[in-house]
DNA sequence: GAGTTTGAAACT
DNA sequence: CAGTTTCAAACTC
């Protein structure tokens, strides 16, 4: 509790410090870390914390930026690069510690845990071993995926029951994701993400309550099947190896968000990003608590006592803290840090538990958007994904990561965790949309967020980097789910936006294929200096490509937008043999329907035609199965349009543009299955397979959608029920404000408690 | 897996 | 701005 507190504690105050370099954060860190001295002191700032609300937000953000060193992120956007900056660098740095670090924390935690704690023995024993567990389960993780994922029972229960927990504060907070990706990438982010998978998917559920719960376990299990498939076993299996370097992905996808976060209005990200990190941390804690963790600390205590906001102090603190640990590891490899981040992190989740329960209720709606976000923008990214999202186990899957985070019992958490990544990333994607605008004017591109997930993706796959066999099925079926992105270019240098990836803002991994790529962190100035002379060529050349409704309806100004896949090609295509049914056009690939801004000839865009005829089908087609959409898109789709942006999303359950293309993964790519779930989750959920999803859009635009109205929207649907409602066909806004309301009814009670949170959000929304 | 098609991106 | 070339993804076989 102490540590966490203090690391919490001195987290905020790098926070308040925002400005300061991470180097005060680290010091800070390193300093309350080894000295509970300072822990006073800290507990002190976490009891101002809860005081202040915003705070916690700033923290989370600031936080980020602490955590990892000032790397420059090469892809970020304009003002994402700051922080992706800090992914880079947290990535360099953790990914080689990190696996030392892993490991070295295991023997560290568990040294440290026997080693007298400055907390009473007891909360350190019981701390520590926790911490030791979650470590083990990372390191586990890390070594065996398949480790859990042999054993669905104990991995469902415990995601289930993790997931129950805490889909709902998942669901509910995206700039938590966020902090935590930044902070808690390391260790808590694993588990964070499994349970924010496991949220998300089974938030929909837990609407239902009792009904949901039974659902939920379903989820899981089918998730754990997911994983368990033969593509993620391979996932898995480079899982093992990858799992450090997932942990340093997810940690990376974190440190977007916490620049999105940032780099975004300091009021959202004030607000959202307090809300991420704090659920993040909470699922960490109830990862770990679920996993091992039984204990309830007395930070239990200051856990209630402290607003849910401090809470999300010390939860971003506590995955900052990890981060913070894992590189003081790093640095240092002293057992103390580790004993530290140990300690921390058990204390948190305590204290998360608690707090959760009692605040979850506002993180948790945040949480739910930005998950949503997040899935989207992931699922968004890659067409593919909606394949395989539809299955939200495919977003589990979608993470290669997922398969090895399935893998383990902790796998759960670990799933989760990788979820979690994936989610947070989508977080981040969807808050740098959101803010993105505000801060470069430009519409955030949705290619950040698909950024930031593929970053994620494309470390999960790097991180399987298992051959290009893997990468191919990641390609085809995670891949594309996840959103990871993968390249092939050959002459471009990745420096082009004819690179997947670069155009994304996503370094590229070693799935790609691509030949003298200079999209890497090594090169990071280049891959900087090339994207500036691109954006000052077209300052949306990095932009979502995709737009809501309203954003594509100002610039098209058509009607056939306002229909319910409001969503529109920003600069529309210009397809000519394609007839639009084709992912040649970016539109259909999008998932939106064309518009007065196309040029495209004979257009047949399932999604809305140029004309504006198109529309009907997304409501039809959610409702219906898959097969009815995909009936229709196939048909001609003409007479029904498809499903709207959001839609794809939504669906990015996943009709598989190309239908060849195996099916994704069926665990669904964490980010499909996240937004699957979200939106669609109910129904995915529930019903995956009946979604049909359009072809899965590989622009964020999923997440401008949202931006506006949605955001509220979402927070509804982060509700279950909302959830259930939003992936309604008919889409985001008319469900949303229905199942906003709550549906979300016994998981509601958290959602509730989260709609009020929700402020935060809207901050958001309204930037956009 | 190789080859073709397609349309965006880049270039002129 | 239009036309052409380059490029890599999408698609086909």
């Amino acid at each position: 509790m102490e540590e966490g507190g203090e690391i919490i504690c001195s987290a905020k105050e790098e926070k308040e410090v925002m400005d300061t370099p991470k180097r005060s954060k680290n010091t800070q860190i390193a300093t309350s870390i080894g000295k509970f001295e300072e822990s006073p002191v800290f507990n002190f700032l976490n009891n101002l914390s809860p005081i202040k609300p915003v705070k916690p937000m700033h923290i989370s953000q600031t936080i980020n930026p602490l955590s990892f060193t000032t790397l420059p992120a090469v892809f970020a956007s304009p003002h994402v690069s700051s922080l992706r900056e800090s992914r880079f660098l947290r990535r360099h740095q953790l990914s080689d510690p990190s696996k030392p670090e892993f490991s070295s924390d295991e023997g560290i935690t568990v040294d440290k845990s026997s080693e007298p704690t400055k907390k009473s023995d007891e909360q350190k024993e019981n701390l520590d071993p926790r911490a030791c567990e979650v470590e083990k389960n990372v390191v586990e993780f890390g070594e065996n995926f398949s480790y859990d994922c042999n054993s669905p029972n104990s991995n469902l229960r415990s995601s289930s029951y993790l997931k129950t927990k805490h889909m709902a504060e998942y669901a509910c907070n995206p700039s938590r994701f966020v902090p935590f990706g930044e902070e808690g990438s390391q260790r808590g982010i694993y588990v964070s993400e499994v349970n924010q998978e496991g949220i998300t998917q089974i938030d929909p559920n837990k609407e239902p309550s009792s009904c949901d719960w039974e659902s939920l376990i379903s989820d899981a299990s089918d998730l754990l099947v997911f994983e368990s498939p033969n593509d993620y076993k391979k996932p898995i299996d480079q899982g093992s190896s990858l799992c450090e370097k997932d942990m340093q992905k997810n940690l990376d996808a974190f440190a977007p968000n916490e620049q999105f976060g940032e780099g975004n209005e300091q009021e959202n990200l004030s607000t959202q990003p307090g809300d991420g990190s704090e659920m993040m941390v909470n699922f960490e804690t109830n990862d770990m608590i679920d996993g091992s963790l039984l204990n309830d600390p007395s930070e239990k205590m200051d856990s209630e006592n402290l607003s849910g906001l401090y809470r999300g102090m010390r939860r971003r603190c506590l995955v900052f803290d990890m981060s913070v640990a894992r590189r003081k590891h790093f640095d240092d490899n002293s057992g103390s840090d580790s004993s530290v981040l140990m300690q921390s992190d058990a204390n948190v989740p305590t204290q998360d538990q608690q707090l959760v329960l009692e605040k979850t209720g506002n993180d948790y709606s945040r949480c739910v958007l930005p998950v949503i976000g997040l899935h989207l923008n992931a699922l968004a990214t890659t067409p593919k994904d909606y394949k395989i999202a539809n299955h939200e186990a495919s977003a589990s899957g979608r993470l290669l990561i997922s398969p090895t985070p399935s893998s383990s019992v902790h796998f759960q958490p670990q799933t989760t965790n990788q979820d979690f990544s994936n989610n947070s990333l989508a977080i981040v994607a969807f808050s740098e949309q959101q803010i993105e605008p505000f801060e470069n004017c430009v519409l955030p591109p949705m290619e950040d967020d698909c950024q930031v997930s593929g970053y994620i993706a494309n470390e999960e796959i790097n991180q399987s980097s298992s051959p290009k066999k893997k990468k191919r099925r990641l390609e085809q079926g995670v891949e594309g789910e996840s959103s990871c992105k993968r390249c092939n270019c050959k002459k471009s240098k990745c420096l082009k936006l004819y690179c997947e990836c670069f155009a994304a803002g996503v370094y590229c991994v070693e799935p790609c294929a691509c030949v003298d790529c200079f999209n890497k962190p090594i090169h990071e100035d280049t891959v900087l200096a090339t994207r500036k002379q691109i954006e000052s060529r077209n300052p949306l050349a990095f932009a979502p490509k995709v737009v809501r409704g309203s954003d594509s309806l100002s610039e098209t100004g058509d009607d056939s937008s306002k229909t319910p896949a409001s969503a529109r090609h920003k600069r529309g295509c210009n397809c000519k043999k394609s007839g639009c049914l084709k992912k040649y056009c970016e539109c259909y690939q999008g998932g939106v329907g064309c518009s007065i801004n196309c040029r495209c000839e004979g257009c047949k865009n399932a999604f809305g035609r140029k004309d504006g005829s198109g529309v009907i089908g997304t409501e039809l087609e959610f409702g219906e199965d898959e097969t009815t959409t995909e009936h229709a898109l196939n048909l001609n789709t003409e007479s029904v349009p498809p499903a709207t942006p959001l839609r794809a999303v939504r669906q990015s359950v996943q009709r598989p543009f190309s239908s060849k293309k195996k099916p994704p993964r069926s665990s669904f790519p964490s980010i499909g299955g996240s937004s699957s779930v979200f939106y669609d989750s109910s129904q995915s959920y529930g019903k995956q397979s009946s979604f049909p999803p359009p072809p899965p859009p590989k622009f964020v635009e999923h997440f401008e959608t949202i931006g506006e109205d949605e955001i509220p929207e979402f927070l509804q649907c982060v509700s279950p029920i909302s959830g259930i409602k939003m992936s309604s066909p008919n889409q985001k806004r008319v469900s949303p404000p229905h199942g906003v309301g709550m549906s979300p009814g016994g998981l509601r009670s958290s959602r509730k408690l989260i709609l009020q949170s929700i402020p935060s959000f809207p901050s958001l929304t309204p930037n956009q």
